[in-house]
DNA sequence: CGGAGGCTTCGGCCCCGGCCGAAGCGTTAC
DNA sequence: GTAACGCTTCGGCCGGGGCCGAAGCCTCCG
């Protein structure tokens, strides 16, 4: 009876979409998509399962090489395998029917207000934040969209100004557009997004707000948006991430 | 029972994943990634299920719009929504553990040679001439792949002399690699890509093998081949495809 | 050394969904 | 007009897999 079928020839590309074809472990993913490690109840608490659920699951998506894990104690880490995994959850989110509930609570509404102004998504910046110096990057001709997303020669030779260094050599394209889903505008990624990401981290620009994806933009981050990218303060000012 | 679940924040991954994640509906879409249209029955045929299963699996796909349907008499025919959907099938075909299952018999050996010399892999050329292609582009400086792929301006000049026009103003990325499944190698996607394909068959340098998505290359296209990209003739004789 | 907490295994429940064949409808071909 | 053909709907079968709680293991901490 099931041998009728035919004998299967390509890659199985069902095997895994099976793997995301879970709600439970879709959201672990779009969880997973801030880049960090999270341990399996942090996982199964953040969805609402119960431990044994999400261990299952976990084991699911090692096996299919969409998650990495390392054990450290009696903790089990996780996050995505690699860059094309979230090139591949975010392409799937891209083309998913958006539900766009509103929040429940006010307190959820916060927490959605903040994740929308600035967050990180896999190795990058996006919400607000990610897009606006997308766009100032592409306003001072630093960034080329016309013939396919690029960084010019002075977007080159800014980024060395600015002592951001790009790891090079690699087989990741160093700009690539991301399209997140609350702004529903491209953002940068790629190798250049998240050497800039690394930077605004190491230089104090921004900081996470507490443990989630969430970031929040500091005073010198501030400073240096203005300097650096012709941002306005009060865009990123506290008063304007309510 | 069913409510205990949190209240499903942001895009509806699993949805679209689950589309994908049965190996008859992958198949289907595994097929229409020659980017031509296909009508019901074949495709019911081509993967073996009865006429009843491939309906209602096209009608799922359908109503996900990852599939777009046109009827004419009696025939349905469907192909892939956008260049979206065709990007997300390879992403997910790049992931997936490839089988490689061995060929049952020396026709299916012969179509496998075929496919795998040269191919359209949804709009753009695939396979061995695909690859030879882009690498002979890459060659002459007309592509550039050190800082993230894009066309240099000799490239532009070149597409222009060879008349092969490429629809700007679109918000489809110029080029884009795309890595296939048989050769592992990335060849050159995108709107390019397409434009390219395009000209080889208005030109008459490939034409279709039967109704299959795998093309042979005339003794026309051998001679473009050498004087436009500097392929030697022997690669893409006749000969050369068993 | 004992308790707490994180993770795992197992058994059992239940529902979802993929498959087919039969019957029916509409279009095309003779 | 009649026959052939492509597609669709429906009912029924069956397996896979997602969920939980209980019990157990291992690590860390006091």
């Amino acid at each position: 009876m099931s041998t009728r079928r035919t004998p299967a020839t390509g890659p199985d590309l069902a095997a895994v979409a099976k793997l995301l074809a879970d709600r439970t472990r879709s959201a672990f993913c779009l969880a997973l998509l801030d880049g960090r490690a999270w341990t399996a109840s942090e996982l199964a608490r953040h969805v609402g399962v119960a431990a044994s659920t999400a261990t299952e699951h976990l084991h699911a998506l090692v096996r299919g090489n969409l998650l990495a894990e390392e054990r450290q104690g009696r903790h089990r880490y996780v996050r995505l395998a690699d860059a094309h995994v979230a090139e591949l959850v975010e392409n799937l989110a891209a083309l998913a029917p958006d539900h766009r509930t509103p929040p429940r609570s006010l307190s959820a509404a916060g927490r959605k207000a903040a994740l929308a102004h600035a967050r990180t998504c896999y190795d990058h910046l996006a919400g607000t934040l990610g897009v606006a110096i997308t766009d100032a990057l592409t306003e001072r001709s630093l960034l080329d969209w016309d013939n396919g997303l690029r960084l010019t020669a002075e977007g080159d030779a800014w980024l060395g100004e600015l002592g951001v260094s790009v790891p090079a050599g690699t087989r990741r394209p160093s700009v690539r557009s991301c399209l997140d889903w609350t702004e529903r505008r491209p953002h940068l990624a790629g190798a250049v997004g998240a050497a800039l990401c690394r930077h605004a981290f190491t230089a104090g620009w921004v900081a996470r707000i507490g443990t989630t994806r969430a970031v929040a933009v500091t005073s010198e981050g501030r400073r240096a948006l203005r300097d650096h990218f012709g941002l306005p303060d009060e865009l990123f000012s506290p008063a304007a991430q309510r």
